[in-house]
DNA sequence: GTCGATCTCTGACTAAGGTCAGAGATCGTG
DNA sequence: CACGATCTCTGACCTTAGTCAGAGATCGAC
């Protein structure tokens, strides 16, 4: 496949410009660790914080500490409290050389900007703000869990206190939720980036429909028929796409069960979903259900 | 300044995440230093050229190619002509090395575009290439130099055999080019990229002009004017706007000298240098020379 | 006060990446 | 063929970036 190559060739292109700047700006005599260590030490921060912030061993992060304080730049007091603890803190010398690196840092930025005029700049940014949006979004795994695994309720929280927030009339979350473990036929997502969740949706079978439609379908309808709900993606990772992966997961999955027609409902504020589900090729229908929240309805016929 | 700051922050993302995905798909027990060896002597490469090309010290690169060769993926055998050179190939063992390096860093990439859309990827490339287009452009250096330096004499070179290629009459490059030295009164300038020349123009004084219009110029018109000649961008460069660059570049430089007003010809089947003057402001007047190349000439006012 | 858990530090060790000073072979030129 | 230049190789050495196994101090719970 050709654009992989030029994905392949942009990364090299982009990394060697980066490497040349960076060891032309930045190389002057500091180690990395040590000016990482410079960085994430800011206004003080216990060792055991440093630790799992930059992933170091106790043993290593202690002798980068030793030689920073060697030269005066961090000095290193126990905890008020707790005895076991250290807390690095840098000296006015250490926070001049954070300075000096931080702006050697933007000199070298602004130094590849400066030959741009300001039309070239906007549509670098631009460019970049698209690739990161688009490198997040690929970069997120959405993945199947129990509806009572940690990670889903600890979504389906957010959500509810997001519509809380937004609905006029609040949101009753006891009511509204998934029970944990009432999810017998159907599938949650949950998406996660850097292993922390930031976004989940779940279809929900036959049997978990209002008992007056159940009744009436027949076995296949019963098959073929789900409901999509709890479609929520965090603020931290939206307008990158997710809503639009999360959805296409759900309907692949549930047509990997033999679902064909999926219905979800949604509350009239909700516009960037509602606009959402309009893009996905729903149509809207007459609602189906009396919940207050699920004002409008939206159906798609699922092809496989 | 904020776009600094956004910059910044893009780079150190994407850096993240490609070292990320780096680690996870090719760090398979093979040093950077060897796979990056491994690609580079291709089909057979002398030490010489894989040393500069790598930048790699001799004594390191020695000791490379015989770890590479106790593993039975490299020989090393004399240059046929030059016994003091070795040239090093890969083994059949060292290809399949080297593929399978290859084939990973594709995966990798694969595993990138796999969740996103058709559209999706499209856009992603689109706005790498946007961002390769102008850190290219950024990190070409525009310098002055002597109108007989070699560079500016290769670029004047590469300059008429493309006119002789382009121009159906032909291009008489002893007639029209500008002799080495001639340049007393302007500035010549050289665009290069990792060092190469790729691009050239200059501006040219009073005394260099048509001696009719010198004549009939009083002294303040002799400083105040100037022609803009040889205007040339590699087309290895091309499209991502050194032409513009460089035309800014020279404008800056004589309206620093005094020029008001700078004038220059163009042959009627340069349509892209045609349009690029047009859309940096300049207007179209009756030609001002006999010249067959100057079939029109365009005239701008220099604002300081 | 005892005991297991937690936190930091020290010493020993490793791999990767790289530098430097010659030694030895070969080449081109006078 | 002598001599300086060129190319590669070897040995000695260095820094960075880790990992691992305890030792020692402290904490919270019993």
């Amino acid at each position: 496949m050709d654009q992989i190559e030029f994905v392949r060739d942009f990364n090299r292109f982009y990394t060697q410009r980066l490497g040349v700047l960076n060891d032309h700006y930045l190389g002057q005599g500091r180690p990395l660790g040590e000016a990482r260590l410079l960085f994430e030490i800011g206004d003080g921060a216990d060792l055991r914080e440093l630790r799992t912030r930059l992933g170091l061993d106790s043993g290593y992060l202690s002798r980068l500490l030793r030689a920073l304080g060697g030269e005066g730049l961090v000095t290193v007091r126990p905890h008020p409290s707790d005895g076991r603890v250290r807390i690095a803190s840098l000296t006015g010398a250490g926070r001049r050389e954070r300075a000096d690196l931080e702006s050697r840092s933007r000199d070298s930025v602004a130094a590849l900007l400066d030959p741009l005029t300001d039309g070239q700049r906007e549509r670098l940014l631009e460019a970049q703000a698209q690739i990161r949006r688009l490198v997040r979004l690929a970069t997120v795994t959405v993945e199947a869990v129990p509806d009572d695994a940690p990670e889903a309720r600890e979504c389906l929280e957010a959500y509810a206190g997001e519509l809380a927030r937004r609905f006029p009339e609040g949101y009753d979350a006891a009511a509204a939720l998934i029970p944990p473990g009432a999810l017998t036929e159907g599938t949650f997502l949950v998406a996660r980036e850097d292993g922390r969740p930031v976004g989940c949706g779940l279809w929900q079978g036959a049997s978990g429909l209002a008992a007056s439609e159940s009744a009436a379908a027949g076995a296949a309808a019963l098959r073929s028929s789900a409901e999509i709900r709890h479609l929520w993606v965090s603020p931290a990772v939206r307008g990158i796409g997710l809503g639009r992966r999360l959805l296409a997961a759900l309907e692949r999955d549930a047509a990997a069960h033999g679902v064909t027609t999926v219905r979800l409902g949604t509350h009239g504020s909700l516009t960037e979903a509602i606009a959402l589900y309009r893009a996905a090729g729903y149509r809207e229908v007459p609602s189906y259900d009396s919940s207050p929240y699920n004002q409008l309805a939206f159906v798609k016929e699922l092809v496989l």
